[in-house]
DNA sequence: TTCTTATACATTAGAAACTTATGTATAAAA
DNA sequence: TTTTATACATAAGTTTCTAATGTATAAGAA
């Protein structure tokens, strides 16, 4: 999609995937966890979810997104389907079996990373 | 160094294979916290005190440590203060002016984090 | 009707944050 | 006396992202 000189910094200002690089390294747990809980879902449907489930916070780029789907079939964690829509292609995404296993393991260590950022960020409670 | 099986360096498990890419991104928010917290501390001391509070979980590797200081104090977020104790070398480092004020927005960054990774993990609960 | 926005995929150059390895040096412990 | 701990440092290579670009169709606004 074209973008018009003026407006790209606008735009890159709220859709790139947040400021700060803490969200990096969270795109193939984040994608592994939708795609648990939706069975299915296509890469334009998961930025527009991600984008509704954060209320806009969290903008997942393209070129971020489509790579990363990429890699995750490649590794077998996750399988694809063609489907013609409106005339229009959507790839449909879904956990294998190796990538449903793989998701537990993975949201087991988003909780341990949150925890240990919660006991740096307040060390008073101890988590 | 050697890494023992169980830690985790900045990123990855090394034996494990579980892949935790969660704290890319992080050094620096828990650089600046710690600072803001203990007034100064060196790097060393940093490396310790993370593996204390996280139980060993989270080990910060010496290559990703070091730059990040440099590139703190480089920002002019951190101040830094040689010292000889025992013979060797320490370099405390503090907070500068702008790195508390900047440490505000990168803890609130932090909480925004946690509460966009919560809402994507538990969509049951609205954070 | 024509221009723009939205939908839907993709790739690539370059930036940035890491890992792994290596290096120097001193002090303490086994 | 050999290893581990303390304390700094850099550098090559990897991975993950951003920003930009590209193709194509459908819908909405001017």
């Amino acid at each position: 999609m074209f973008v018009k000189a003026n407006e790209i910094n606008l735009i890159s200002k709220t859709t790139n995937m947040k400021n700060s690089q803490l969200y990096k390294g969270s795109l193939n747990t984040i994608i592994m966890k939708l795609l648990e809980e939706k069975g299915r879902m296509y890469g334009y449907e998961i930025t527009q979810k991600v984008k509704e489930i954060t209320q806009g916070e969290l903008n997942i780029t393209e070129g971020a997104l489509y790579p990363a789907l990429h890699k995750l079939e490649a590794e077998g964690l996750l399988d694809v389907e063609m489907e013609k829509v409106d005339n229009r292609l959507r790839k449909y995404y879904k956990l294998t079996e190796k990538g449903t296993t793989e998701t537990v393991n993975r949201l087991a260590e988003l909780e341990d990373f949150i925890k240990n950022m919660q006991s740096i960020v307040n060390p008073k409670l101890s988590y």
